[in-house]
DNA sequence: CGGTTTCTGTAACAGTGTTCAAGAGCAGTA
DNA sequence: TACTGCTCTTGAACACTGTTACAGAAACCG
């Protein structure tokens, strides 16, 4: 039987493919991205690095493995609203709330690009929303599209770990030192501080929606 | 004379800090952020390794002093409009040019959690127009966040390798596996095929800057 | 000349993903 | 029973990565 087999009946199986994702996975939440190691997970598993390559692959298809794990567990929430508006809006919240949820799979599934393969449930209950809300054709896929998009914005921002950038270059600090006469001196002051997200996040999406999706 | 000397007049200078930053950015602009090796970036100017670290540090060091770099010379674009709002759109188009023209050092400094280094020039040109057109303190830092972050959205998504996604997991062939009787037919056929950003872009950022921005 | 400060190169360490070749253990069969 | 064949595991290695310790040249300075 060639590698990367799915089933595995196991004749003296020690070890299954979804034993492995399982720790991938669990090692992925716990410590980031970054503490997903092929020998780390071979030592979490008791096992040789090599037993991995042979179940599941390469790190990679561990990743994806890994990240349609996640989809599959990813419980739909259920969307509310009276509205077309009001529901596509909180179709659109669900993404995002899932997303930081599981930050460290997000950010996984970001950078080997399997974002759609994360969100596929919640970008169908997206669309689901907006047909119900009149879209139909390239006009329902561009408003999917730049909702996505807008959410996604905000997600780069919030899951950026924040003590990636080493504080002489934040955008605190970047900003305290700009002398501008033709910038109101209270906005500079107001971008040195610390910026609340979720109700810009709210605000934006809110704009975006409004403008792709007919009103009542 | 400890190490990461910024000057250098260079006694028996062979190499200097500012030779290192410029190869290490075109090594960059080149061949993309994985291209950014040590020892290549040393091989390339015919020395050690090892005189990289004296010279400007490691690997991180050398990013920043090069997102810096290319923000230097940043030619700063002259906005156009005749209204606030089209100014503002103006300035928030620049910032995706500037990104687009640069690709791999925009994903290099998000990555390193610079970008607010590289875009901070066209960051106050934007802050400039937000203050000409009447908003000020945290109205006017909201404006400029939300406008930013969407920007951000769109450049997440073109500024992806577009091979990154091993085909069988495409956002489209994943539509395309799709049958969902409350989704459009044809919106779903729709997601099936490429889409066209920069259209997509210019309508939803211009509906968040509308919503930011008070009219004419 | 001797001493100190700069700078450079060699070699190594501790990691990373990945692959090769070899061997165990079980299944079915002659 | 003895055999072949398949499944699975493993130890060892390869080619990389960033980074550092150590030793030695080369220039400046007293």
């Amino acid at each position: 039987m060639p590698p990367h087999s799915e089933p595995n009946p196991s004749r003296r199986g020690e070890l299954d493919r979804n034993e492995v994702i399982d720790t991938a996975l669990q090692l992925v939440e716990a410590g980031g991205g970054e503490s997903l190691t092929m020998r780390k997970l071979a030592a979490e598993l008791g096992v040789a690095p090599n037993s991995i390559y042979w179940h599941v692959g390469g790190r990679h298809e561990v990743i994806i493995a890994l990240v349609e794990r996640l989809a599959e567990r990813q419980a739909e929430a259920t969307v509310t609203g009276t509205n077309g508006r009001e529901r596509v809006m909180s179709a659109a919240r669900h993404v995002w709330a899932a997303a930081l949820t599981h930050p460290h799979v997000t950010t996984l599934a970001y950078e080997v690009g399997a974002t759609s393969l994360l969100e596929l449930p919640l970008e169908r209950a997206l669309a689901r929303e907006i047909t119900a809300a009149g879209l139909k054709g390239d006009e329902a896929r561009d408003a999917m599209r730049a909702i996505l998009i807008s959410v996604g914005g905000f997600l780069v921002i919030a899951l950026r770990p924040p003590d990636l950038v080493p504080e002489p270059w934040t955008s605190a600090t970047l900003w305290a030192e700009v002398d501008d006469p033709l910038i109101d001196p209270a906005t500079i002051d107001s971008l040195t501080r610390q910026l609340d997200l979720p109700p810009l996040f709210e605000r934006t999406v809110r704009a975006v929606v409004d403008s792709y999706i007919p009103g009542p």
